[in-house]
DNA sequence: TTTTTAGTTCTGCAACAAGAGAACTAAAAT
DNA sequence: ATTTTAGTTCTCTTGTTGCAGAACTAAAAA
């Protein structure tokens, strides 16, 4: 069913996902679902080529759906689910990570409120600090724009 | 010592922190080294400030050195150490944050390379999403670069 | 030399995560 | 009506993390 290579690749892509914060079940689930020549595979396919329990295969499959990685479909007079990667939104999901920094930015500003005045050196940094957050909160989002744009033309 | 407004920061920069993976202990030092009037602490003050253990206290510190967001210096005659926040270094590491993201770029390469060649919507949105990696790796060190630029001027 | 200081390390515990295996469930097939 | 299918949920085990408290250590002070 899979090749050594591509079960080199699910290993290489669970590892990252896994620093990522994901479980290893997730992290194998979604490295299959990228490398497999089935781009729609079901919950025994799965279970079954990754040496995972049905409880772990319903967790990680469960899970991977919930952080917006993978989806299902079913076909008419058929009644497993088949699951598949939404690799489409994973550019979206890479955004949302870059944009979660940007909090940073208010809670900083927060800080320099409250800062007393004779470390100036020490505030300097800090309101430094949120103008860099700032000004790549804005520009990142502004770097996709132009991604897009060269992509239509 | 901290007024209620810097206690309640301490709490607020520490929920951020723990979201990105940390712990609770050095997510509130983290936070009480930004908040802080005095930006350098001793190991007992910080300790008592935040009612950790000193084991706690030991580990929060040594761990938030580890990973370059707290150092110390040491004062002639003075056995103890200060610690503070590496504030100026949280810039860089935001950098390596966003830096991380393009070794997708390299795996999701070694994907296409061993795709079946019948997956064509998918393996376009592969070869896409590659390809918004690569310019966004390339991209945000370029705003790095020029941010610093804006600021010199 | 003994005591104090400034931490570090060890021990133990409570809470939680990952996953296996078995029991369960709801719909569909027979 | 019963069996099969396609999962879900429960129980249990193992391993890990976060922290407190106590024991420890190495350097400095008394």
């Amino acid at each position: 069913m899979l090749t050594d290579r591509q079960k080199e690749l699910i290993e290489k892509i669970g590892l990252v996902h896994e620093q990522e914060g994901l479980s290893p079940a997730v992290s194998r689930v979604l490295g299959l679902l990228l490398v497999s020549d089935q781009i729609e595979l079901t919950f025994d396919e799965i279970r079954e080529t990754l040496n995972l329990s049905k409880s772990a295969t319903s967790n990680a499959l469960n899970i991977a759906m919930k952080i917006n990685r993978v989806e299902y479909i079913t076909k008419p007079g058929d009644r497993k689910r088949y699951f598949r990667s939404k690799i489409h939104l994973w550019r979206e999901n890479l955004m949302a990570d870059y944009r979660k920094k940007a909090c940073w930015a208010d809670i900083l500003k927060e800080v320099c409120k409250c800062r007393c005045s004779e470390t100036k050196e020490f505030n300097h940094a800090l309101t430094d600090l949120v103008d860099f957050v700032e000004y790549m909160s804005q520009e990142i989002p502004r770097l996709y724009k132009c991604w897009e744009q060269d992509k239509t033309k």
